[in-house]
DNA sequence: TCCTTTATGTAATGATGACTACATAATTCG
DNA sequence: CGAATTATGTAGTCATCATTACATAAAGGA
């Protein structure tokens, strides 16, 4: 884009990786443009001109976070046959993705700020938009496997994908807090074992 | 206590109740002292003569919140004879809870500061700290129920007790994200569907 | 009544927050 | 080379944060 002038002395990506392990470790409130400043490596005036402000530094960073991060959860679901396997892939490589050792526990998209109930700010309904995306695909998911008959007729697909959804999210306060690997898998597993009950329509509501 | 000097010209627990629903709104870090200061109707000074600190007050909120909001889901839990009954009626009030009109979605203690990974602020880890009694209150109550022989010797108490525990965090992101009572409440009776499988130690790890 | 004690209101205080003015450096274009 | 353009570093700006100094008010005790 800009061939002009003098050329930016740094790596973008690199930079907005850096914020984006400070941000998933210590929130959007509690980490400053000085703690980014130190992290990235880069004088208050640089991030400016390379991210335009503080919050669209966030947004940036959480775009990232779902292509690099979401993407080994949400990414390539049609490769399944059923989405039952879809769901427990979901739910174990949330595990892995929670539990990985080199990165912050839990999701940035959960836990990067904690939702204001009266005025939202922009930061809040980026990240809420971003989880309700998630039920989305669920639903999609769910949607195509009534199509394919392998979740029958009746069966109520948005209780399916609240409720995995729920878990799913829940699984970060538990990760953040401590719960290990083993812990997580379990509840990964028991929420896979209420798959036959879920799909037998017998439950109410939407 | 005191019973030299002016006498206080307030309610004390009328001004922590107030607290108490700024931060359940907004959480720890977007409500300044100047909100409270403003909500409560008090000026700074006598928030401090009467609290300490923000941190200190904020710690009483969690207190009171605990005793108030909190005992409607887990206190008394002894009246339930069957601990399915009890985790049922666990996860229904939690719905009444997160759904009240009359009060914020979702729940005080996980919503209200963001988990930080590094340098723990005490105001996450009261936080975490209360979460984790709920996790514990389920052991125990699992507990009692495998010596009472409702729950069938084997069964792996810990997996359960983190996935009920898991399953409310959660309920209170969605709760926060706009989820009504129908889609909580199915969500509810679609973990407890998860009983019977649960409490058939299939499940591996702790 | 006067002294001590505690509470309140006004109006700061110092720290830190996000953000930027300005001078300078490094590049491309003509 | 010189002009235009963009990036960087220094050193700020102004707003807001939690907190408090100080003077005053209201109570009890002697």
């Amino acid at each position: 884009m800009a061939t002009r002038g003098r050329p930016r002395q740094f790596d973008r990506i690199d930079a907005l990786d850096k914020a984006l392990v400070l941000f998933w470790e210590r929130g959007y409130e509690n980490t400053s443009m000085s703690d980014l400043s130190n992290a990235m490596e880069l004088r208050p005036p640089s991030i400016y001109a390379a991210f335009g402000s503080k919050e669209a530094l966030f947004e940036e960073v959480v775009e990232r976070y779902s292509e690099v991060y979401g993407g080994a959860i949400w990414g390539d679901l049609e490769r399944f046959k059923h989405p039952r396997d879809a769901t427990r892939h979901i739910l174990i490589a949330t595990v892995n993705a929670f539990c990985d050792e080199t990165t912050p526990k839990g999701c940035l998209i959960v836990l990067a700020a904690p939702q204001t109930e009266s005025s939202q700010s922009n930061v809040t309904q980026t990240l809420c938009t971003h989880r309700q995306k998630n039920v989305e695909t669920l639903k999609h998911l769910y949607e195509e496997g009534l199509r394919r008959d392998h979740i029958p007729r009746g069966a109520n697909i948005n209780v399916m994908a609240n409720y995995y959804a729920t878990v799913q999210h829940g699984m970060s306060i538990q990760a953040r807090d401590g719960m290990n690997r083993a812990a997580l898998t379990a509840v990964a597993e028991a929420a896979m074992a209420t798959w036959p009950t879920l799909i037998k329509t017998s439950l109410s509501s939407s």
